[in-house]
DNA sequence: AAAGCCCCCAACCGCCGAATT
DNA sequence: TAATTCGGCGGTTGGGGGCTT
């Protein structure tokens, strides 16, 4: 009854590829193309099993991989991407040709998720982290008019610094209101409103439902960093 | 120079839906 | 229909290398 096993369980060889291994892979598969994982190791004289030939073949061996590190544009494409479809990897994956969904997986784990959190956003909903749980600042943003804001903590120290880029625009529909102001006040984050260019009438994120779904929102971010020292 | 720490990433693990017997 | 494996996926880990003290 059922299958059968992928390959004999006992004596099977683990841990880090050696070049040989590598050499036998690579020569079988592009002689032969693959068929069937569970025969691959047996042919091509491996002691590993099917399940860790395929996966060397797609995150190391594959000749269309494109090596080297990602570039900013393709960082900036994977948030965009994962605030849309969350831990997704091998769909966000199919974005990036030439990268595997383990690479981009890595690369948020260990730089993009620390970069958000630095900037005070929780990397899983892409939001404020402390939205939800500093009540004192909702409450002192909701005096102000202010019902949704974005906190980043690291201009705690900045006071009352204002920062503003001119020029960006949020999407085709919003060019009016292509002001952007961090305002830091009270030592405790930073509110983010749009300022529209004529009347300086200001309004909240609420007035852009999908916000953080927009490449261009990221864009307020950019250059940022050159305030600090 | 050496020890300790941190970061990165290749590889493994466990789960799940599809396929097979 | 049940039992079992396959293929694929996302989460996690541990070893190696680089950096700091």
């Amino acid at each position: 009854m059922g299958r059968q096993p992928c390959c004999e369980k006992v004596g099977l060889k683990r841990g880090p590829w050696t070049i040989d291994e590598d050499n036998k892979l690579m020569k079988f598969i592009l002689n032969n193309g693959i068929q069937c994982w569970r025969l691959v190791p047996k042919l091509a004289g491996l002691m590993r099993c099917g399940k860790s030939c395929r996966l060397r073949w797609i995150n190391y061996l594959r000749p269309d991989l494109k090596r080297g590190a990602l570039t900013e544009a393709e960082e900036d494409m994977i948030i965009e991407l994962h605030s849309r479809l969350g831990n997704r990897w091998s769909k966000i994956a199919t974005y990036f040709p030439g990268r595997t969904d383990n690479e981009i997986k890595n690369y948020w784990n260990t730089r993009i998720k620390k970069k958000m959190k630095l900037n005070g956003l929780d990397p899983i909903t892409h939001k404020p982290v402390d939205l939800e749980t500093n009540n004192e600042e909702m409450q002192h943003q909701q005096n102000l008019g202010f019902q949704e804001t974005i906190s980043i903590p690291s201009l705690e120290d900045y006071g009352q610094m204002q920062y503003k880029t001119e020029g960006s625009s949020l999407s085709n529909q919003s060019n009016d209101y292509s002001s952007c102001i961090k305002n830091s006040d009270m030592g405790l984050g930073s509110s983010l409103v749009f300022q529209n260019k004529e009347s300086l009438e200001s309004f909240t994120m609420d007035s852009y439902p999908n916000l953080m779904d927009n490449p261009f929102f990221w864009d307020c971010f950019t250059g940022l960093g050159e305030s600090f020292p």
